[in-house]
DNA sequence: GGACAAAACGGAACATTGTTCCGTATCATC
DNA sequence: GATGATACGGAACAATGTTCCGTTTTGTCC
């Protein structure tokens, strides 16, 4: 029956998975990514329970729906690396990728603190895949003299993301010109 | 039966309320600003239902809770101003006691967060009272061209706020540092 | 094509938490 | 001490993440 490497699930499992993705997507875009459970099963025409079955937590839904953003971002670190001469630069431009990327998915920088319990596999998800990335862009930034803050890369990525908790709720607040505020001090001269 | 001014409430009701205010204070210190509803409750040996008659919500307890520190915060900010000769460095001392307060109470920076419908009432009440001091601490760095950002006082506190999200739960995070960058960036020639 | 076991499904049920409701107890006044 | 107003306690409700289990679907083997 040419299960092909580790495709053995059942074809009913598989059309699931991918309903889901697909209602997950939808019903982050349209209520946020703390839309109800209950809301995407409803959505993609299962009950919670196929869910659960799919993606053991809440957590593993979001990141499954993200994770290939995520990658993007992750793969334009050493992109935007080498096309520029500034490190500083880079790191600068690749900060506002994550940024952008997190302003418009409403409620993600919430999801992704590490202080909830319940989305802890979320937060683990984008701490393991960012930071190393963070790490090389602010190590380069660091070696060229561009800056000279002590500060690490964890540090840098959880301060943005924090940043951007709430951006798109209110006009007054803008997520991107608190970065810019950051990304001037780390670069400032010490 | 000499009541004076609005002192006429029944003498268990202001026992009661006394009483809660010092349980919530203790069960915020013990287990969060988010501690549920019934353990502060339970800890002032009152049923959840006077919780609500004395505080109608959540938010307003947490308010009643901290209202004292939150108006020796504002009132710095005045005194910090006087006694600087920069104001930029007034801006600044008065930012850390913001951060100060909110990374020691447990929980409290992810409660004033503005997209959180439930605790709306927390959110004004620190938005009225601080932005106008922080405003006033902007505009005299801007005038003395200590700051040159455009930024607007809400998101200045707003911005700091949310990087104190999390401070405690995670050694790798310090939110003081990344505060120190922001204002560092505030501070930096345009 | 039909029988059977494994896999997957649906949704009721459980736990947690903020909030509301109302019958009962307490207090202040006469 | 009677009485009406005030306040109390906690059961009950709503929302939400998660678990459980009887039922259905699927894939395989004859």
């Amino acid at each position: 029956m040419s299960e092909v490497g580790s495709t053995r699930k059942r074809a009913d499992a598989r059309r699931n998975e991918a309903a889901l993705l697909e209602a997950a997507a939808a019903a982050f875009v349209a209520s946020g990514v703390d839309v109800p459970v209950r809301d995407v099963a409803a959505r993609a025409g299962v009950g919670v329970g196929t869910i659960y079955r799919h993606f053991p937590t809440r957590a593993d839904l979001v990141v499954a729906v993200y994770r290939h953003q995520v990658e993007t971002c992750a793969d334009a670190g050493p992109a935007l690396l080498a096309e520029h001469d500034s490190p500083g630069e880079a790191l600068a431009r690749w900060l506002d990728l994550f940024v952008d990327f997190l302003v418009t998915k409403h409620g993600l920088a919430e999801a992704i603190r590490a202080d909830d319990p319940s989305s802890s596999a979320l937060h683990t998800y984008f701490v393991d895949r960012l930071v190393p990335v963070c790490g090389r862009l602010l190590d380069a930034a660091r070696d060229a003299g561009e800056v000279t803050s002590e500060i690490g890369a964890y540090g840098v990525l959880r301060g943005v993301g924090n940043l951007c908790i709430g951006a798109g709720d209110d006009p007054r607040y803008d997520a991107r010109s608190l970065v810019a505020l950051l990304v001037a001090g780390l670069r400032a001269p010490a």
